[in-house]
DNA sequence: CACAGAACTCAACGCCTGTAGAATTCAACG
DNA sequence: CGTTGAATTCTACAGGCGTTGAGTTCTGTG
């Protein structure tokens, strides 16, 4: 019965199977991750990753199941801990901040990590899987990563003070084009941010009156709603 | 015509205008900051928020046109910079740092400020109308409340040191849940980040080799994508 | 009391979403 | 050459979205 339909030209690309080998696999994963990246995981859909990748949604489908599966396939893991572990630690003590610092900024310039930083950061905000994932990556990256210079007993409260103030610079730098910090140099940056990188992993970090940990002084705060 | 559905009997709301006032405009405007809050100005609905006021989506069109005229009515500016302003402005110099911490933080406990700073950060992370709320919000209040103390040459890049600091805490104890700084006491951050800020804003913040502002070394980070 | 307007709901439109099943084309192996 | 299976598209479903217009009930003013 194949009836072409014959009038409307223009590369059709019909249906089937192509030859040779398409690539399409990572043409999807890597529209994925930018979509994902411009707009979250609830801006980005199937259909408009299809389109990027030249493709039909279901397609997508086809391969990556549902969107969840594929948003996990696309941002992964953004940065391999050992690599920055290393380069922090061949840094002298001294200069552990600044090092740190540079090395972050460094991530978020090369376009793979800088894209799947913002497809976490963006999703992690309205969508709970995502905070999970982006708040083990922060915990277990920098954790991680400090945990060979500082032994601290305070050394999770140190990561999470880090943690913070890595945290917005990428919001103020990447997300919101905070000026002037957003066209900022990196010297500048690493100027200005290193030293309280320093401070909060070698410095005096706690309150005068208190010694220990003292957890659970605050409501936790709630969950962002249902998933949809 | 008036033929009454009168099978159906449980508490339906007749058409029609209700007896007395109602307040139903104020509480649809609580509960649009509430949904905004929890899921963002994508992820919350109309309908979602009809629903939590007890009320008809139409009613919600009726009183406040569009979701986007919803938002900007519900959000509004979430701080009075001129009350942060005195009470940064009635400390010692040397409190600079503390007292604007504590201050924020303080901000984040109550619960209507509270909400809309959720909105407000929740919202502009994908959509781009959001952003410049919060853009400009983030700007006018913060430059304004250090503009009576600081009157440097830097005193633009202090206030964006100082913001990143600020939003990096946001997100992580208010939306990340990051431990142990989400759970932390109030007396245990401005004990560790008020040093951060007192410096942004007093210490020294510049490169060695760098005197003055050097913009533009970077490109400006893209949009959040076309709206949808 | 009549009448304009505000408050309020119902029902529906058109659009977009994630997902599913069936059909078609190609590659690889026997 | 025939068969099996992967790659690819088409078509469609069911549901949610923002928005609209018409209809109903109440309030306030003259």
């Amino acid at each position: 019965m194949s009836e072409r339909p014959a009038s409307s030209g223009r590369h059709t690309q019909r249906t089937g199977r192509r030859s040779g080998e398409s690539g399409t696999r990572e043409a999807i994963l890597d529209a994925a991750r930018t979509q994902f990246a411009e707009r979250g995981y609830d801006g980005a859909t199937i259909r408009g990753i299809a389109a990027d990748a030249g493709v039909d949604p279901a397609l997508v489908h086809h391969f990556y199941g549902t969107k969840e599966r594929l948003f996990v396939a696309a941002v992964r893991f953004p940065v391999v801990p050992s690599e920055v572990l290393a380069r922090v630690a061949e840094a002298g003590p001294e200069q552990l901040g600044t090092t740190f610092v540079r090395t972050v900024l460094g991530l978020w310039e090369a376009s793979e990590t800088r894209e799947q930083s913002l497809a976490l950061v963006r999703s992690a905000v309205t969508n709970e899987c995502a905070v999970t994932m982006l708040r083990g990556f922060v915990e277990s990256a920098i954790f991680r990563a400090i945990a060979g210079v500082v032994q601290d007993e305070d050394a999770r409260f140190r990561a999470s003070l880090v943690a913070s103030q890595l945290l917005g610079l990428f919001v103020a730098r990447m997300l919101l084009c905070l000026e002037p910090i957003a066209s900022a140099g990196v010297d500048d940056v690493v100027a200005a941010v290193g030293p309280t990188v320093q401070r909060y992993l070698t410095g005096d970090v706690r309150a005068a009156s208190a010694a220990g940990v003292r957890p659970g002084t605050r409501d936790p705060c709630r969950s962002a709603g249902k998933p949809r």
